[in-house]
Order: C-alpha cells, then structure tokens, then sequence
DNA sequence: CTTTATGCAAACGATTTGCAATCCT
DNA sequence: AGGATTGCAAATCGTTTGCATAAAG
C-alpha cells in the first residue's frame, strides 16, 4: 500500500528511534516536539510549538534547546519566510518530499503552502563554476492569495 | 554567468533629488545614510551603517527608523542572508540592474557576491495557478568559497 | 554514577517606542 | 508656526546562557 507522500508523519516509537539514531537521548519533551513537528502542516516557529504542548509543556528556553540539537543532528530544517523569527520544518528521511521544497507565504493573512518542485540546477551550475563548493539556496516566495486578493 | 559589482552611486544632489521624490525631507541624516547605501558593494545591517557614519554619525534608532522609511518609500530592499540580523540595499531607480537580483554568501568568511541572473518565471507562473497575485520571490545561494574550500 | 536535560532567571542583540528638544518646510 | 526628525533611555521580542536540580544511560 501506499503512503502519502506529503504526509510525514511519525509515531512515538519511529520517533524514539530517530532521536536514537541521531544520537540524542529519548526524553519525554524531545520525543513531543519532535511528534509536533512531524504532525505539522507547515512550518512551525517556536513559539507556535512552545504554545501548542499542553499539559506537556516545558520552559520555552527547552524548546529553542531542543530545536537546536535537532538541527544540529539535521532532523529539522530552519527557515525564514520574511517574518521576525524563524520557523523549523522537520526532515523525514522517509519521505522523499521532506527533504526540500519551498513556500509560498501570503502576505496578507500569513498563510502558507509547500511547494515540491524546485529544479535550480542551473543557478548552481553557475554559481559552481566561481569556486563554491557546498551550495545551498534558499528559495521562498510571498504574494497575495485568492482569498485575500 | 556574471558577477557584479554594481555601482549605483549617487552624489548628494541625486540623493537629496530622490528623497524629495519620494516624499521624504531632506534631512542630513537621510542624505548621509543613502549615500552610504548607495556606495557599498554589498547589503549592510544597520551595524555596517551605524559604524561607519563617522563625524555625521547619529543615533542607532534614526539609523533604524530612517532605513524604514526608505523600505516602506520602496528606496531599499530588506534582505535576509541566514545571519541573526537583516540587510539592506540601495534600489536605484537610475540602474536597472539594481533592480532585482541575488546573492552567494561563503558560509566560512561570509563574504558576499553578488548575481544578476534570476529566472525564476516557470516558477511563478506555477504559483500564479495557485490564485496568487503580486508575486515576489526571495532567493539566496550559501557556499563554501574557493577561498576557504 | 556520570552525563545530559530541564526550569528559572538573567543576559543579549536586534529592533521599536515614548518623550522632550530640535530641524525642516 | 506646526509637523517631521533626532537623541536618549527604556521597552520588546526572539534567542541564548549560567546555575542548581532532576532525569537518562
């Protein structure tokens, strides 16, 4: 059977296991942020994940914490989308659509959605030929939805 | 692909010129740190600005609130290069290239180049189904240098 | 038992704001 | 004159850090 491709979401056990495998320990507030994350429809900042773990909750100092060690270990991906704070999207390696895509963010109501296509193969092939080694970009676009229009 | 190094310089009676035509007063603060936007060769932080004001130098909240007015006059264009802090680059009406275009940053020394190519129109014209309007993108490239490779 | 995690409070850096004095038109 | 601008100090906000206690391996 199939999984839905845009759905990464994962169980406690999966996600004890990939704090073991990232050599983190399985503690109860990284196995409920890591959840969180996982369940999330788009990028969350950390804000939005200290606010939402209820009668889980811990000091907001151990979320930024955590989200570090998670980046660190590459479980999240850290981005920004033109606000005044960053946002953490959680890496699956299960889901090959985790990996990387882009966002398009209203300006207007601050909705987000995902985009999965990205080729920018030849900007990098360009930029590559100056002695860069180790690209990465970074790509969001903002605009205003059909709602708001 | 090319690397610029664009020179949108103004001298004071321009500057003093398009602050008038953007509704702005002609204050020595303005002129000052418009010129000092428009001479350098990559974005500054507000930082960059304020230190190098030197005998004309002011205090950090004018720098801040004068580089707002100039955004919301549509003169700079905030950016964000994956630091804690933003930046802010001249838009000068006179030169097309500065316009619109991107940048290499070396995630070791930090340095920044600059690149006008951008074609990011199949991308937009995806979104553009989606039912967004006025479209903006944001793209930026991190690498590691020749330098530092 | 030794290391790592967490809570709490304080520290920080970037950015914003209130207010009184000063500049621009 | 009257609104816009600036300096200064205090306030915010996101994020980090030091330290003492509790939990994990």
């Amino acid at each position: 059977m199939k999984i839905k491709c845009c759905d990464s979401s994962l169980d406690e056990n999966k996600a004890k296991d990939l704090l073991s495998n990232s050599g983190l320990n399985r503690t109860k507030m990284k196995v409920t942020i890591l959840l969180e994350l996982s369940s999330a429809k788009t990028p969350l900042s950390v804000a939005d994940i200290y606010q939402e773990l209820g009668d889980e909750s811990c000091d907001k100092s151990t979320v930024f914490r955590t989200i570090n060690q998670f980046k660190e270990k590459g479980l999240v991906r850290e981005i920004n989308l033109g606000e005044d704070f960053n946002r953490y999207e959680i890496i699956n390696p299960d889901h090959e659509h985790s990996h990387h895509h882009h966002h398009v963010r209203c300006r207007e109501c601050g909705d987000i959605k995902l985009i999965e296509k990205c080729d920018l193969s030849p900007f990098e092939k360009m930029i590559s030929k100056l002695g860069y080694k180790k690209m990465e970009h970074y790509l969001e676009f903002t605009g205003i939805c059909s709602k708001c229009a």
